[in-house]
DNA sequence: TTCATATAGTATGGAACTCATAAGATATGG
DNA sequence: CCATATCTTATGAGTTCCATACTATATGAA
């Protein structure tokens, strides 16, 4: 039970070391697109959880409503998102990011991304299966505990 | 192989994704502590990393100098951190985390904690020691890209 | 309807932050 | 001994974040 308990620990070390890593990663790649850490954040968010109001947003990334004005004030300065008010509630405003850009992210994640086809290239299907499926359960006991601490 | 390569991208968005969560647990546990997000990297690079001058750690964190001198006068004057000027060489300083808040932050990373240990609990002891590799690998061929691109 | 209240997003102003530059102090090499 | 390099920090300009207040729209009750 000794060598389990140390192994949990090391994988506690692992994920924070990898937090910082990635984070350093992405001021890095944020650097060369003249993007701030938190707007390639809200771009990210953005890219994968589709288009979202500047409330929705701001509630995923724990940001007040009116530092996200700011945020989307650059963004669309730069040509990344654009701002739609074609809803039915004609107060609120969906945030779109814009396709051309897309690939220009992904470009300088490339890097990154080869590297991890390296890595992932040793591993067999079912052992890729069992580390995804950690790294989702990983995120949504992360998302569990931040869901219930909020409330308070 | 069709299998393979999409469980590859299913691992990568899992890691996008949980870096954004674990971005936030920090930012969430840093409001508590009244530290800015970057504050608390430092705190945490400090931590595992040991002591390190004001210089190694701007590199390691990716920041400006001057910043760095920002950072560590707040976390110096809420007690998180001491400068000692004890080296051979006295125009460097080295940075030292102070021993008694360290469980103050362990308290509040205490859901996450028992979270990934519910987690964890479910994997075989080979299971976590693919993991733990898995993660540390992932994290060294982070540090790899960064380390490259840093050079050009 | 009409009015009160709630909600969405944004403008404003103050405080704080980041960073480039420069300065002070110390080390190193010729 | 002097020139140069390195480590850290002070200074000032520009920017950002956020609390508050405001406009516009929606919702619900009388």
């Amino acid at each position: 039970m000794r060598h389990r308990r140390r192994t949990g620990n090391e994988i506690k070390a692992a994920l924070r070391d990898l937090r910082i890593q990635l984070a350093l990663l992405n001021h890095q790649v944020g650097g060369e697109l003249a993007l701030k850490d938190i707007d390639l954040d809200c771009l990210d968010v953005l890219a994968r959880s589709g288009p979202l109001t500047p409330s929705a947003l701001a509630r995923q990334a724990g940001l007040h409503p009116a530092t996200l004005t700011g945020i989307l004030d650059r963004l669309e300065r730069a040509g990344w998102i654009a701002r739609d008010r074609a809803g039915a509630d004609r107060r609120s405003v969906t945030i779109r990011v814009l396709p051309d850009r897309g690939m220009e992210v992904f470009r300088l994640y490339q890097p990154m991304i080869g590297a991890m086809d390296d890595l992932l290239a040793g591993y067999s299907e079912a052992e890729l299966d069992l580390i995804a499926t950690f790294l989702r359960r990983s995120a949504e006991a992360c998302e569990r505990v931040l869901g219930r601490s909020v409330q308070e």
